[in-house]
DNA sequence: TTAATTGCAAACATTTTGCAGGTTC
DNA sequence: GAACCTGCAAAATGTTTGCAATTAA
């Protein structure tokens, strides 16, 4: 049985062990940078990543978070989500899934991906390949 | 029949209509902009508009460009689509569609909704009202 | 010890804003 | 003349970059 850590799961070992799988030397800061936005299913901006850094005490500077997460997403361990023109937003689920998107509040939420099967594909343009799909449902608050 | 004319194709007479229909006051600086965008079926960054309004001699500050194309959107004339982190491209066709999106040039394409027919839509969350679709389908150029 | 990584600050690009001057109805 | 609109410049924001110092393999 394993002992009781002072760590969020997954721990720091688990980690440095996922970053390789994906090609990325887990230093010290990648991990904690890792811990924070893989700890569980969740949208984080590059910011908001930094701010929780720094409310932790962990010193990572602001160009090593853009850095991290532009490294992490583009070795598909994380996956990036383009809705808001104003900031991008970084999804701890690289699995194929589908966002609501709360123009509203700002908040995304996960679609999976079997609630909006997409029926039929079109070709991509002579030359290209598809890469991915990205489906967002804009939302608003009912107003009362 | 109607006499030729020296301007694009809508002319100005009929885009001021347009405007009306939507709510919107024509101003000149608004025809102008509405007459480069609607000229044809296109995907224009804020920038790009304002290149080709400064190209043709026409007087329009960059503020009155980014008012303007946000208030036409705003209005359901043209519509925003969010795809690049860097900018926001603006739609002449405000009609419902989607789009190809090559990530190596940033070039836009469009694909009918007939021919990406969603099935199934899952429930908007409670409290909330789905306002629209957006889906990107990320292309890339095939490699040699 | 050689390459990769980090941090800092400055640079950048896009977009927004404050406000004075114009325009419109 | 009241409300709306425009232009300019400055500000705000999110992100990137250059480079010296540090760390990792």
């Amino acid at each position: 049985m394993r002992p009781p850590t002072d760590h969020s799961i997954p721990d720091r070992e688990t980690l440095a062990t996922l970053l390789q799988g994906h090609g990325i030397s887990p230093t010290a800061q990648r991990v904690e940078i890792a811990a924070i936005l893989l700890s569980k299913r969740q949208h984080l901006s590059a910011d908001q990543v930094l701010g929780r850094l720094i409310a932790q005490g962990a010193a990572v500077s602001k160009a090593t978070v853009y850095n991290t997460l532009g490294l992490f997403a583009e070795k598909s361990l994380i996956r990036e989500v383009i809705v808001d023109p104003a900031k991008v937003f970084y999804d701890s689920n690289a699995e194929t899934h589908h966002h609501f998107y709360n123009v509203d509040d700002g908040t995304l939420i996960d679609v999976d991906s079997l609630e909006l099967p997409i029926e039929q594909m079109p070709r991509p343009p002579a030359g290209t390949v598809a890469e991915g799909v990205d489906i967002v449902i804009r939302i608003r608050n009912k107003r009362a």
